[in-house]
DNA sequence: TGTTTTTGTTTAAACGATTAAACAGTGCCA
DNA sequence: TGGCACTGTTTAATCGTTTAAACAAAAACA
């Protein structure tokens, strides 16, 4: 069955020209009306004709023309990882809320951690001319953050930074979170304590690890290599089940778990589950991020919890000031929360 | 500390016009040749020249302009009730991926099944002269498609769609789902079926209750009014509770039980974790939709799996085909599959 | 040699807005 | 009566592309 509308019944959109037209008024008046702009200047029964007619004919500004006339698109582009990781789609639902608050859209992108997926996103971004980026950057993008510095166009990194690039960023504080975690888990007795990380370049993840050494350090317990297991930032499933079962084994099993990510914790949880290990009574378990599957354990994870909305906010509103102004570099590193239930 | 640099001493971006300046020929030539017009008929020497500075002065096409002048902006607005929700994120990362390979880019808006969101929504959308749209559209949201269709605005339905409505749509065929999943229960002896399901006008989820009901009847099982529970669309956690709580109590207690969603499946399976009841010898569970939260009960959840990934590719290319042409209504009703693990 | 074709390029008008500057007309004041 | 200040509106340029149509020069044809 094809579509019964042709293009000739096709009601076209109504355009400022049209509506001056109709009014008998130059398309300037009608942008002026239209616009609030002049306010006092304008005759009240024509602004009130022009508004009329424009209500008439179902007028909506074509912000395309606009735009290339104003040179703001009132869009921001998002690039995070991959859209359909929980911790990303929650983040870009609080952006978006943020960002419609002000007046702007936001278009989002996947890099899947890959540079030269990162560089097409940015560029195809850019060519659309976006007024602003958020970006979670991956390894080895500073180059490409640097066009962006270069060419001062404004943007925010979230959650990943680059401790050497003076830009803006909203973080976690990871080393505290880490730090944290691991000295709850001593003052609650445990002492032989493993950490699941990642083997990566990326410096807020390495934040972890740092953290995790120094709360140990610090508490005068004894820093065994073994005990922290680094797997791949991707498609890490059986390394992680690997390193898991090495902690659990051997002379001195691991009496708890620091695990860098949900994505870890799930993974690990369920190797767990399959075993005979009581939790937390053998073993506890202390992860980062929340993930609705950790709900479902047995004994429900504990974790240290990322102010996502808030970080969102932050990093929307630190943007539009740099798009609106041309201020300051401002770089927060904000503090995680441990929610404690059953694991741990 | 404030940025260095200046506006003064910002590399601004290289127009057409500031090739053509360059090399000594018009805007026209420069356009013909970097779009790869005009093939045969332009010099090859100074194609050559204005492609080396186009590269020199690090040249990009500005869609603005472009789409202000060709009426196509190469963008399609993707609304749906929520992105943080991981059913519509993935959806959302397929329809990206499948979008881009095209050429196309997405921008995404939540609605949060709200009549008015959604319309603001859309109304954002095509102000900013989106070449089409995908929409999981909500209750009572009729009459703003109508406008779509009477503005010939290239659509499709993704997930939730209208039998009365004469448009493109890719969705389950739910229906069949919800059959297929009485059925195999029935098949492994169970006599004594319940469903947890909304109560809503959504057409596509009453269809699960229709396929539920005509299982039951086609077998030749009584069909028990207390049998077949209904919870309200959102913020429902307690009554999916008080629903599983019910159907698990009295003197015949249900030996087996359809989520309606993955949701659902969460909330009851987080109660029945605190209950003694042994799944699935005692009751079998089947669920709508995975979820990598079902992965950790200590009986994985079987669960009628969507396709995900056909259906974002199928909605995107219909949708662009679509656009390209104005070509016929097309309307899929896809099979779910239903993966088996420990719960049924 | 004059005419037609082909080749390579330019001209100029759009797309739909915004906005500084110009311009009439009116009222006010000295 | 002339000058000035308002008031209300228009003119016209511009944003950066695309593209049909025009054009000039060279090549082919007859």
């Amino acid at each position: 069955m094809s579509s019964q509308r042709l293009k000739g019944q096709m009601k076209k959109k109504a355009s400022l020209k049209d509506i001056a037209q109709k009014v008998g008024v130059s398309t300037a008046l009608v942008s002026y009306v239209l616009n609030n702009k002049k306010e006092g200047r304008i005759s009240k029964a024509v602004a009130e004709r022009i508004r009329e007619v424009a209500h008439e004919m179902d007028y909506r500004t074509n912000q395309i023309a606009r735009s290339l006339k104003t040179r703001k698109t009132q869009t921001i582009g998002l690039i995070v990882a991959d859209i359909s990781n929980p911790f990303f789609s929650k983040l870009a639902r609080f952006i978006e809320d943020e960002a419609d608050k002000k007046g702007y859209t936001v278009i989002i992108g996947s890099s899947d951690e890959y540079q030269d997926k990162f560089r097409k996103l940015m560029d195809t971004f850019l060519d659309r001319q976006v007024d602003g980026l958020i970006i979670a950057a991956g390894a080895k993008m500073e180059k490409h953050l640097h066009y962006l510095i270069d060419n001062n166009i404004p943007f925010v990194l979230v959650d990943r930074y680059f401790p050497k690039l003076h830009t803006n960023y909203v973080a976690l504080d990871n080393f505290g979170a880490a730090y944290k975690a691991v000295n709850y888990l001593l003052e609650k007795g445990r002492k032989h304590i493993g950490m699941v990380a990642y083997d990566t370049e990326l410096h807020h993840l390495n934040e972890r690890k740092r953290g995790y050494l120094a709360a140990l350090k610090d508490k005068q317990f004894p820093i065994l290599k073994g005990r922290l297991k680094e797997v791949a930032l991707v498609n890490s499933e059986l390394a992680i089940e690997r390193a898991v079962t090495a902690l659990l084994a051997g002379k001195q099993p691991v009496d708890a778990l620091l695990l860098s990510s949900s994505y870890i914790a799930n993974s690990a949880v369920k190797l767990i589950n399959s075993l005979s290990i009581k939790v937390p009574d053998e073993l506890a378990i202390i992860s980062f991020d929340e993930s609705e599957a950790l709900d479902l354990f047995y004994a429900p994870i504990t974790y240290m919890k990322q102010p996502l909305c808030e970080m969102a906010q932050l990093a929307t509103n630190i943007l539009l000031d740099s798009i609106e102004k041309n201020n300051k570099v401002t770089q927060v590193n904000m503090e995680a929360e441990l929610i404690i239930r059953q694991s741990a």
